[in-house]
RNA sequence: GGAGGGUUGCCCGAGUGGUCAAAGGGAGCAGACUGUAAAUCUGCCGGCGAUGCCUACGGUGGUUCGAACCCACCACCCUCCA
């Protein structure tokens, strides 16, 4: 593929390209480039927001490109305190191979093995001696380490930036330079610290990286204010995330439950389907012609199919059609035993102690908003007796289905 | 080192002696409506074999018939001064 058709097929999805023209020329090298990420091995569990930036690294080994993944193990073992959150906790080397090697593993469901190089940056990070780290830092200054967005509130409102935090972005270019990258890919957020590696590197005699950034993905809660999408980014603990490790029906589930407008939103970022076709999907869909919901289980299926299969896929969706869209008994009805000691039970106690919902004052109260139903009959009375010996079939809300075994 | 402000339920935040399981908002849950959602409306939103009891307003003691609220000490956070 010729240079200007790889250029366009790499800026789709992009936000920052610095600089376009610089790309081209290498592109127009007619060599692999070398393409670098980072990562830090400190949270093992990638979800879809982390595949945005998978995916285009995947785009460029398919044009022929290497990629170079690199774990960040240097900074790992230091333990960066930025932000006003807690410490980090300081991870042991066990810790982040375990990071890194799972990391991976979930990795190579997007990118191709053959092509990626996993290095560690301890390896040179780790040999420069006090004068070597002070000659670095010789090669920035100050008010430009302070134009970093988060530096210069936290400046502004008085709160404590620690020294070495201004190493961070140092180390991060460093690593560039010891590659001797060709491009680097970041999250958004990740702009500056790309961009020190810029300077940095023309410091060191060699031609500044391209830099690109790919989108902060939101998770699945945000909502859609015409084209602008509000809500906090994918995130596991704000448990608004779907993980490329989950099971094809939770996954399914997740993606069937976010808003239309969305569902655009990650159509673009997530899907492999090309822009043209999208945007007549999204026509049609504007003008009346075909259900939003189609396409919503299309774009489901379609990521439940690439990190599982395609007949899961399938599976998946016809499970959720029956339950949740004709509000069937779910097929693979989970099976629980509850113990109990005289003939019966009540039914708010049986489904608190089954574990299908939370406490028995919860039982209480989605009885009294007719969400329980036992055996395919609405219950009134949270003292309804459940006998031993018996099944039941119960439903305490959309979600929360169960058989139950009194013994 | 000194002076002041703060710490409330999942989160934000009101509450300055009883009517406080604690206003309001957000999140969440349920029902209705749908296309499954979103939006909207309604309700719920600490626990307990429950018209009552238990646990809860940073921690520990105290005052009081009664404390989220008053007092003392402790812990943590913030602001200003040095």
């Amino acid at each position: 593929m010729g240079p200007d058709a790889q250029l366009a097929e790499l800026r789709r999805g992009v936000v920052d390209l610095h600089v376009e023209g610089e790309l081209r020329d290498r592109l127009a090298e007619g060599r692999p480039l070398r393409v670098k990420a980072g990562f830090d091995p400190t949270r093992p569990d990638l979800h879809l927001g982390h595949t945005v930036l998978m995916n285009k690294m995947r785009q460029f080994q398919e044009l022929g490109h290497e990629v170079v993944f690199v774990v960040g193990d240097f900074t790992a073992q230091i333990g960066d305190p930025s932000g006003r959150s807690q410490t980090r906790p300081v991870l042991t080397r066990a810790e982040i191979e375990e990071g890194a090697r799972s990391y991976a593993e979930q990795a190579f469901k997007i990118l191709d093995r053959d092509r990626t190089r996993i290095v560690y940056n301890s390896e040179w990070l780790g040999k420069l001696g006090f004068d070597d780290v002070i000659r670095l830092a010789g090669k920035y200054t100050l008010a430009r380490m302070m134009e970093r967005d988060d530096f210069k509130k936290r400046w502004s409102s008085n709160q404590s930036i620690s020294l070495h935090e201004l190493l961070y972005p140092l180390a991060q270019a460093y690593d560039s330079v010891a590659l001797e990258c060709d491009v680097e890919l970041g999250g958004t957020d990740q702009l500056f610290n790309l961009l020190v590696a810029r300077a940095i590197m023309k410091e060191h005699g060699q031609r500044p990286q391209i830099v690109m950034t790919t989108p902060i993905l939101e998770g699945l809660n945000a909502s859609v204010d015409g084209d602008v999408v509000v809500g906090d980014k994918m995130s596991k603990s704000l448990d608004n995330y779907v993980g490329v490790t989950e099971p094809p029906e939770m996954q399914l589930g997740k993606l069937m439950s976010i808003s239309d407008g969305l569902m655009w939103r990650y159509y673009e970022l997530l899907s492999a389907e090309s822009r043209e076709k999208i945007s007549a999907t999204k026509a049609a869909c504007a003008r009346g012609e075909f259900n939003p919901k189609d396409a919503k289980v299309a774009l489901a299926k379609e990521i439940v199919a690439r990190y599982h299969s395609s007949a899961e896929a399938d599976a998946a969706h016809e499970k959720w059609e029956a339950q949740f869209s004709r509000g069937e008994v779910p097929v693979d009805l989970e099976e629980l035993r509850l113990r109990i000691e005289g003939d019966d039970i009540w039914l708010a106690s049986a489904i608190a102690k089954a574990g299908i919902v939370a406490s028995s004052s919860d039982a209480r109260r989605r009885i009294a908003q007719g969400a329980v139903e036992v055996d395919g009959v609405r219950a009134t009375d949270p003292r309804a007796a459940l006998r031993r010996g018996k099944r039941y079939v119960i439903k305490a809300g959309k979600r929360a289905w169960a058989a139950v075994t009194i013994e």
